[in-house]
DNA sequence: TTTACATTTCGCCAGTTATCGAAATGAGGT
DNA sequence: ACCTCATTTCGATAACTGGCGAAATGTAAA
């Protein structure tokens, strides 16, 4: 029950489903997504750290970035029902779609320094 | 999107996954979910205004009661893929099982009055 | 090791939420 | 009309949340 609670908190905040979306496209880092949705990194990363307890999405180290990307392994019953549903979800969304938009045409080298 | 958050954001809370799970029994009134939660009658009340906004379940008056359903009408695409899953969900969680036991037991005139 | 930069943690604030009790509403029975 | 009782609305309060900036952490390059 705590799991599954954990799990729709974590996905009734809109930021966090831009997350997940832009997510559906490719794996990205924290820097890029806060390019992305406009905010501090301080809040983007909060976000990821609640997508990540709620094993949704899953981090990696690469260098000086951190890449986080969803959760296709290790994925609890109740996030492998709803990642692929989701998928199929807000198709039409105009700021999801921008958002895809973004992600495609960022260059973190660019964006990130080096 | 602010749709489906709302819809993530009612499920969010433990006693409304409660009510549901209740409701896939059969359809209640506020009374005996109140009886069964062990809150406040205007607590339940509020939960219950929050499922309904968010399309999950529907209400029907019935003299003194209101009573209350899983929405199976009328469901929008976001509802109609969640409440069959949350269905095959829980199956095994201690507290849906004593609530489970109390909606077969629970008789509504006895509770209520009459 | 010193610097640079991506990321996280911390402390704070404004807005939201879950809860209650009290008061208002509404429908049935007397 | 009046009373009863299920339900909702209102007002208050404590706890939680999303946001920020500043400081801490970690890693790579100079």
């Amino acid at each position: 029950m705590r799991e599954l609670t954990k799990i729709f908190k974590a996905l009734s905040d809109a930021n966090r489903l831009r997350i997940l979306k832009m997510l559906e496209i490719r794996a990205l880092c924290v820097c890029e997504i806060t390019e992305i949705l406009q905010l501090a990194p301080s809040t983007v990363s909060k976000h990821l750290a609640i997508l990540r307890d709620a094993n949704l999405i899953t981090d990696s180290k690469e260098g000086k970035w951190v890449n986080y990307a969803l959760n296709t392994a290790e994925r609890t019953d109740y996030v492998a029902d709803l990642l692929p549903i989701l998928a199929g979800w807000l198709p039409d969304d105009s700021t999801v779609e921008t958002d895809a938009q973004k992600v495609r045409s960022v260059d973190r080298f660019k964006l990130c320094g080096v």
